[in-house]
DNA sequence: ATGCATGAGAT
DNA sequence: TCTCATGCATA
């Protein structure tokens, strides 16, 4: 039926990139050869699979100055255009120092974004912008100026940045996420509102588009920045606003800075490629059809936490693997928290209003989180952009875990067709 | 842009 | 076993 399971190899690749598997690429990357334009293609995922996995915090803050530089640093004249002194250091690194971390790096992103930063190590001339943009090499991505501003509150796997971003001694590594916030602005990281989010993402997307940046770029460019890759998926689900409030509220000052980097380096515009990043013996995605899904999402509404035996009764009559509809309930469940109307059911009928409508709610959690500082959670304080009023009057009772999506509530009006609205996760940064 | 999947941490 | 953050793969 429908899908699934075996590793399927399938490459994607594109056609400009690929010479060596990823594995290779470790390797040499283990000798020493950063330099070397690398393109995995996603062929021997099963070695990289087997020594990249994800890497506790603890692991990587040992030596985090040997990161290699994911872009191979080209040494272009952009970068002197851009760059800042850093660059040269980082230069040298990446030719003498290094490969250590590059396994690490590799791991990491390989949970994250996979290969990418096997990537491209120099590429003089191909430089295959798949965009339209310039094809320049330099790029704000590099650009580490503000280095000791310090709002990683999070590189929570991330290794701490390399030594790029402060070569000279500091010590990211050891900072401890908490703290960092102490001394900036609040207004950053620490709660921002709802509409602050909001505001923030809808101009985060404009520059990024004027910058000529993909989402891929602004992922991988935090990887660089912070230490932290994210995926195209994460960026774009940022700009949407599909993320938790919570994870809004983490990602925000990370992208933030890369903003003020990118826009201080205007004018040299890079095109990183972006190689898709696989690697992992991922199960393949299973489609569900549509009839199935149908009669999941039945199941859905009148059991949104259906026990072992109901999954394994409703797998067992739908064709699927127990797996697939467990893991079908757990992402039905987190899309509902984040996307779900406060008046649809799971389906989209609607429901009765604020209170928890039976469907959904039924068996989880009734009532509704601490709420803490902006006003979130409950009514929206402003529809400063005349976006989230509405949705937010109806968000109140809602939120039966406490976790909505800043995003698809302001915006349902605006862009999106379906309302989602956001459910204020906690608030709290720190959960 | 989004569906299905993974994995760490919480229950 | 769930939630949550996140991402590969795909539509």
């Amino acid at each position: 039926m429908a899908t699934s399971a075996g590793l399927y190899l399938a490459s994607s690749t594109p056609p400009s990139l690929n010479s060596s598997s990823l594995g290779d690429q470790i390797h040499n990357m283990q000798c020493g050869i950063s330099q070397q334009a690398q393109y995995h293609h996603r062929n021997d995922m099963d070695l990289k699979y087997q020594e990249m996995k994800y890497m506790p915090p603890q692991h990587q803050n040992g030596h985090r100055l040997d990161y290699h530089n994911p872009w191979g640093i080209p040494c272009t004249d952009a970068w002197n255009n851009s760059a800042m002194p850093q660059l040269q250091d980082m230069r040298d690194m990446r030719e003498s120092v290094v490969m250590r971390d590059i396994k690490y790096d590799i791991k990491q992103n390989q949970g994250n974004d996979g290969s990418q930063l096997a990537t491209l190590h120099h590429r003089p001339q191909q430089i295959h912008s798949p965009h339209a943009w310039h094809t320049q090499l330099s790029s704000p991505h590099l650009n580490l100026s503000n280095g000791g501003g310090g709002q990683m509150q999070h590189h929570g796997y991330g290794m701490p940045m390399n030594g790029m971003l402060s070569p000279h001694g500091m010590h990211p590594a050891m900072r401890d996420p908490e703290h960092e916030l102490d001394h900036h602005n609040p207004s950053d990281e620490d709660a921002p509102s709802s509409d602050d989010l909001e505001a923030f993402a809808k101009q985060f997307k404009q520059r990024r588009i004027k910058l000529g940046f993909t989402q891929a770029d602004v992922g991988l460019a935090l990887g660089t920045l912070y230490g932290n890759v994210f995926s195209q998926t994460t960026i774009c689900r940022f700009e949407a606003l599909q993320l938790s409030f919570k994870n809004m509220c983490k990602l925000k000052p990370l992208l933030q800075k890369w903003l003020e980097e990118a826009d201080s380096t205007t004018g040299s515009t890079t095109s990183m490629d972006k190689i898709a990043a696989q690697g992992r013996k991922r199960k393949k995605r299973t489609s569900i059809e549509v009839t199935v899904k149908g009669a999941l999402e039945q199941h859905f509404v009148k059991q949104p936490k259906p026990t072992a035996q109901e999954i394994l009764h409703l797998a067992d009559s739908l064709q699927l693997e127990k797996e697939v509809v467990r893991v079908w309930f757990c992402n039905r469940r987190q899309k509902e928290k984040r996307m779900t109307p406060p008046g649809v059911g799971a389906n989209g009928e609607l429901l009765m209003t604020d209170s928890d409508q039976g469907e959904n709610s039924s068996d989880r959690s009734p009532m509704s989180p601490p709420v803490s500082h902006n006003g979130l959670n409950g009514v929206h304080p402003g529809n400063q952009n005349g976006m989230s009023m509405s949705l937010a009057s109806s968000i109140n009772g809602m939120s039966p875990s406490g976790h909505l999506e800043i995003g698809q509530l302001l915006n349902s009006h605006l862009q999106q067709p379906q309302a989602h609205h956001y459910n204020t996760q906690n608030h709290s940064p720190t959960h």
